[in-house]
DNA sequence: CGGGCTTGGTGACTTAGTCACCGACAAGGG
DNA sequence: CCCTTGTCGGTGACTAAGTCACCAAGCCCG
């Protein structure tokens, strides 16, 4: 999925550490991300201050910030961090175009990405406009739990991630834990039964 | 912005009437479609059976979900249907994959839809995340009224339009007739003061 | 004219979000 | 070692939104 081009002729070298602001509402777009390593995250913050997580680029994906600049001339509209060390390439505006036309192995890998990032934004809309919270909340716990079942994120960096306020998800992780579902520590929240948070998850 | 090949090699020529089901959830993709006239009307419904409307294809407009379908050879998981009498072309996937590669112009057409589809998705997810009903209803009121300031939908067509409950807009419509905002009729609401109006989309 | 359907109104209740505040813990400096 | 400062999480009280059950017009059409 990265492509038989390892860099090709017109393309930089991207690389930064975890923590990197790579776009923010109303920067100007520099080119197009292809992703080799890391992970970024690409959230909205309303004016009301509440942050909500869009999506996550990853390796072999394509940063759909970066493309819809290009394709309309545009700046973002959203803010996109990077999550862990990230490599991959950075194909400026005119590259781009010329790879469109002529490379129909990244169209197609661009097309993907585009595919999969529409997926994304629908599954987004639906929960936010018809599930619970008790739902909403299993199933961000799930995705981002890691091998050993451990999630590590703050209450508040888990309210991001469904859109939702510190307050209601710390009192939804009370009733998950008196339910013997999680146990709760600072920064983490450790996963006790994840068939019971699927069920959750799917809406009881 | 319809392009400058009519009806080219390839392409079969669609015309429906007004509340055909173009696409349901599910459904195989059969072609690629670019509208000329009419308008498509795109939503999701959960399985609560709440309906939202994530966008509307409009003359010169590709219909993503048939984009979606083809670069990925998936399903939609959306429904089509056609507020208007429609009439456009419909392109089978060969003919799309060789018109990409080959027809520049036709190639940023589609890019440019994808880009405006991009933006509606990210304003409905700020939207869901953080107006108010309030604020969305409002907004929705001035989206779709006529030139005559009325805007012809039910109750429950408001509901799915902003992805809440009839009574909830019910409610909220009273309120707004209570300050003078709006007059309400049967399957009719009539804006009586735009401005007004406007900075409550706006959020106060 | 009189069912039966669609549309809209309402009260009572549950769930979610907001606001204001406080306490517990972690890290670093004096 | 203790104190300060900042982050993190808990809680009560309130408001906004969504749900449920039900009813009353209006409306179409036989």
């Amino acid at each position: 999925m990265t492509g038989p081009n390892p860099i090709s002729h017109g393309a930089h070298r991207l690389a930064c550490p975890a923590g990197t602001v790579l776009f923010r509402p109303d920067d100007a777009c520099s080119g197009f991300v292809v992703l080799q390593e890391g992970s970024i995250r690409v959230s909205l913050t309303s004016a009301g201050g509440r942050e909500i997580v869009l999506y996550r680029v990853r390796p072999g994906e394509i940063c759909l910030q970066t493309f819809n600049c290009l394709a309309e001339g545009r700046t973002y509209s959203a803010e996109g961090i990077a999550e862990s060390e990230l490599t991959g390439e950075l194909i400026p505006p005119g590259e781009y175009e010329r790879r469109m036309a002529q490379d129909p192995e990244f169209r197609r890998a661009v097309f993907t990405a585009v595919a999969h990032r529409f997926a994304d934004f629908e599954h987004l809309v639906e929960s936010l406009a018809s599930a619970s919270i008790e739902a909403r909340l299993a199933e961000a716990l799930l995705a981002r739990a890691d091998a050993a079942g451990e999630v590590h994120l703050t209450h508040d960096g888990l309210a991001s991630e469904i859109g939702s306020a510190r307050e209601v998800v710390s009192r939804q992780l009370s009733r998950f834990e008196r339910s013997g579902l999680v146990a709760l520590a600072r920064g983490k929240v450790t996963l006790l039964a994840r068939g019971a948070l699927e069920k959750k998850a799917a809406g009881h």
